[in-house]
DNA sequence: GATTGCTATGAAAGCGTTTTCATGATAAGT
DNA sequence: ACTTATCATGAAAACGCTTTCATAGCAATC
């Protein structure tokens, strides 16, 4: 008896119109129940359910899209899909967005405005129904543009609008702590590899740095602050040129992991060891840094719950409630990489 | 004049109807000559290309994907969206697609065949028009029975089928490449970290490793093989492990970079400096080991021209061309890790 | 008991393409 | 000159949903 139903069924693929057919409703009251738009009756309600069962119905989220202007789809901007510090993020996004029956699609735009712009066209052309940009190098305006058609989640950035929600890291506040644990260590001369002074965030960390050395009453040297650029070479070169410089210092603070690692690299060169004769203390806490040697003390940014964060003040901002994230402080972690002068 | 035909123009969406009717044709005739599916007259063709220009007209993904069946999207079957060694991948499949105008899906399966084939029905059912698995764990059949409904590309195995394009890694090549790298610096004693036994390239890394003892006449000696599982915790303890029995060794294999930086920490904790008293080489070239302190030997990997040679194959395969793809052979990188006994 | 107001449901009209099918026009073959 | 093949083009039917619109049924109101 049971095949006989199944026996009723035309191959082919599974949609709405065969569950309704099967339930002995229309396909509208199958829709309906589908997206919870109306009510319906028990009776009727348990009929589909079973038919959705039997056929093992997906909808066609293509199919939705098309009729209802929602893909279940979240646009996500990133600037490169293999950075190390992104990464997480991005499988906090995607872990968060698959829990709801949501995709992410995931762009790259290279750090390039353009690129974004063009990345955004691409997204907003394949209907996404909202969008993470992070770290976006795009104006706060053209973001305001775009909201005005799709909510927006962005980090990195202080901006307030309608269909916009900002979420950002307390880069300064990290800036402070790293310095304070190097200063509470009896370190005075304490120099900083800065990053790019393009994103907003490496100046937060400068001043945070800034501020800790007046807080301590030590004198700012700007001798002792050389620019990097958030990568490996930068930090590489900006402690070669810190060190031939002949300004004494006793510790190092990078503004990222990354340009910590470049510094370590280039004390090792100059037969310096880490922590005897140079702390160093980087920030974000990449994955690696447990693991380099000497394991690096560092600011840690929790990258993963920023990547659900984001996934899920979309989320609300979709369904029509206000975003209630609201990000983590930023916490040092000492490993072997800072001690006493 | 111009302005004339400029208000014409309803506003609202930009459709292939509206650009029909700027031309004076029919919708069919211009997603004829967008697909290039028919010839059609010089007059016309002209006509709609200012029509498309004037409107900036960009046709719909989603209702592409409806109707067409085809939606210019890849999907991308990955096992973690922030893998170190799979990032570069990504991003070459990121630009490869993108200057054909398709988009990738990224999925992470996280190593787990249920997740895995999940992810592919998620990807199915959004109608990708093709399959990209990175080292997937599903089973060859499995893997055989979707590419029946659209064509696929994998790396990490081998396996031949309609539908199905292979792409590896020579891992034994590399094995043996490493081996004979240590070899031919003198050492005799080589210990060898493997990699989780059910990858099949960690046992291709492995036998590299024997083949290349073997051809020196180097006696195997079980005790100096440590099993690890890729991470960089495993290198970790494997090379505690490896120490603390007291066997002697002047070089260690790791059959990965992650586990070879384990093993440097483990050996910078025991005060054993690389290469000085113990030589360390690697596997993959992951972004990093250019970094680590010292940089590491390894065996590069072009995972970015894997990525790349992926997306062209499944390019290729939409365009019912044979894939002509072939993988560069892997290439030994001699830094400073490795050194004479 | 006739009018009004809900409610659950179905019919049907989109959504923006592609693709099949039909057709009038033009070229070719005898 | 008359049929037949070729061709460019338009009309219309999918594609698989969502969403308006209409309606039958029923409870509530005076």
């Amino acid at each position: 008896m049971k095949n006989k139903r199944a026996e009723n069924v035309k191959s082919g693929p599974v949609t709405l119109e065969r569950v309704a057919k099967l339930a002995g409703v229309s396909p509208s009251t199958v829709s309906r129940i589908l997206n919870g738009t109306a009510v319906v009756s028990d009776e009727k309600r348990k009929a589909i359910d079973e038919a959705i069962a039997e056929l093992g119905f997906i909808p066609n989220p293509v199919a939705r899209g098309l009729a209802g202007g929602r893909t279940l789809s979240i646009g996500v901007v990133t600037q490169a899909i293999d950075s190390p510090f992104y990464g997480p993020a991005l499988r906090g996004i995607e872990d968060e967005l698959d829990s709801a029956g949501y995709s992410p699609l995931f762009v790259s735009a290279h750090w390039n405005p353009v690129t974004e712009g063009r990345c955004i066209d691409v997204l907003r052309s394949r209907r996404v129904d909202g969008l993470i940009v992070l770290n976006g190098r795009l104006s706060d305006q053209a973001l305001k543009n775009t909201a005005k058609h799709l909510p927006i989640v962005v980090t990195g950035r202080n901006i307030k609008g309608a269909g916009i929600f900002a979420l950002n890291f307390d880069n300064f506040a990290g800036g402070v702590l790293a310095t304070e644990h190097l200063i509470s260590l009896g370190h005075r001369k304490i120099a900083f590899i800065s990053g790019d002074a393009a994103h907003p965030d490496a100046n937060e960390r400068f001043r945070g740095y800034t501020t800790a050395l007046k807080n301590a009453s030590i004198p700012f040297d700007a001798q002792l602050v050389v620019s990097g650029d958030y990568q490996v070479d930068g930090g590489l070169n900006a402690t070669d040129q810190l060190l031939s410089s002949r300004r004494k210092f006793t510790a190092l603070f990078a503004a990222n992991d990354q340009m910590a690692y470049g510094a370590a690299l280039s004390l090792h060169r100059k037969g310096l060891k880490i922590p005897e004769d140079v702390s160093l203390i980087g920030f974000d806490d990449l994955y690696h840094s447990i693991y380099v040697a000497p394991p690096l003390s560092t600011i840690h940014q929790p990258a993963y719950e920023l990547g659900r964060l984001t996934a899920s003040a979309i989320l609300q901002m979709l369904a029509d409630t206000k975003p209630t994230a609201v990000m983590p402080a930023p916490k040092l972690i000492v490993r072997e990489s800072t001690s006493k002068p």
